[in-house]
DNA sequence: AAGCGAGGTTCCACATAATGGAACTGCGTT
DNA sequence: AACGCAGTTCCATTATGTGGAACCTCGCTT
């Protein structure tokens, strides 16, 4: 998980932004030293740097927050990417003919970020989940985008993963996760049935570029209590398809070496 | 505009994200090279640590662009910013009376950093100007922001301003900017007459926290064919009434010494 | 109100990590 | 096929980050 030994400075300093990340809330500089222990000198000056960076903002109260310029560097991330422009027809193609949530995901490392979602009720705002990173492991989007790694990549990555039950229907061991892996690859759709939030099961497809340098998937989400398992079953063709459509597209429009 | 000899290693690796973002496109490491002048060698270290470390991501045909990290941080920023929390309910009453786009904007050194946006046409996504940063001496909200500054700190940032006339009616000398702000000052409320896009006007007005260390503003935003100025004129008490019931909500929520 | 103590800041000799010139590789181009 | 340049690797030098310890300050206790 912690890889910041090898990227020197620049480690410590994201592993600060990471540790403020992870608390979903100001923190203080005690609860900071703690958590990465930095001793008081270095934790101050690496705050003081990325706080001139506008990377992080200090409260009067002499809590630490995330920095508006991690906004303005996320909306240009988020604009400019490729992925997501040609998907994006797609998602709501797939969104119309359910009616229910779509999302669109990319594998990085062990966690899936989300790129995009599209839903019918514009109460719960968009952007709340956009950007998130979930496990891979327990998600439609994260185990459809496992199934698209070779062999080796994949069985590296499951090894270092550190399962954990959020729910009573979590996968939470590797060989277990590696057969659905095989299963999902074999078929070429997944389903999240309540395996990260009891209550909520989904159907998803891989999606890919030709050199499969990027994975990723999409998914259609709904609570179980108002769409069955077989109504899940039978929107599978529309996930696959809009699945192999953004795939095409991603070809032609970025080329075979992408 | 260049503090980045302060903050050492850490602002050497934070210019190659801002310069990847200022582009807005993926580019080629010859771009970043002569844009940012560092030698080759440790422009490839720096991107190699900021791709360990997520912030970047590597095309296949050797382009970088910003990587999905990014993202993740700015969702957290996002999700667990009070003030931000704190206005939504008034965007959406201001956007419910005038049926226009409403902003929430904070001031970040001589930029407005958009942090929530309520709009009609849900067309339009959302998320396309969330964490987009504009020049505040050109925009409703960024007036509006500077209005609330102390006339030394207010001085000292008009000063350093590099004037750009984005349109006709831009305003590009120190003098007519400090005298606005003071009619802004006195009056409590700005409008942006196209100011900053042809066609484009706004009405606008500052909020702050009690202690002044957080100030931004509200607008409400619309084509000028379509509303006129004398209509921006009647909403300026819908604007105004918005503005101060952040404003006691921040002190009430937050407490007086934020 | 004064003293105490935890939280936060500053300083500096030392160790480490960044620097950048130069040599190298390999891909695309003519 | 060979050239040229974008991109990569290497290494001696040097600038930079490191972290222990002393210091400050402010809120809380007594």
């Amino acid at each position: 998980m912690d890889e910041s030994a090898s990227t020197g400075t620049l480690g410590k300093a994201v592993a600060v932004l990471d540790a403020i990340a992870r608390a979903g809330h100001p923190v203080r500089f005690r609860d900071l030293r703690e958590q990465i222990g930095q001793p008081p000198g270095t934790l101050h000056r690496n705050l003081s740097n990325l706080m001139k960076e506008g990377l992080v903002r200090a409260n009067p109260d002499n809590s630490y927050a995330l920095g508006y310029r991690l906004l303005t560097f996320a909306s240009v991330a988020w604009a400019s990417n490729r992925f997501r422009e040609i998907a994006e027809p797609h998602l709501r193609e797939l969104h119309r003919q359910t009616d229910e949530t779509v999302h669109l995901g990319v594998l990085e490392g062990l966690e899936v970020i989300y790129l995009d979602k599209v839903e019918s009720r514009q109460a719960v705002r968009m952007h709340s989940q956009i950007g998130k990173a979930s496990p891979a492991y327990c998600t439609g989007v994260g185990k459809a985008a496992l199934s698209m790694l070779a062999g080796d990549d994949l069985r590296m990555r499951v090894n270092s993963i550190d399962f954990h039950a959020f729910t009573p229907k979590t996968i939470i061991t590797a060989h277990e996760l590696e057969a659905e892996i095989g299963l999902i690859a074999g078929r070429g759709f997944a389903f999240d049935d309540e395996e990260h939030e009891t209550g909520i099961h989904c159907a998803a497809a891989p999606i890919h570029s030709p050199d499969k340098s990027f994975v990723g998937g999409i998914s259609v989400t709904a609570p179980s209590y108002r769409v069955t398992r077989a109504q899940l079953e039978q929107w599978v063709p529309l996930v696959t398809r809009a699945a192999n459509e953004i795939n095409s597209d991603i070809a032609i429009k970025l080329g075979p070496r992408v």
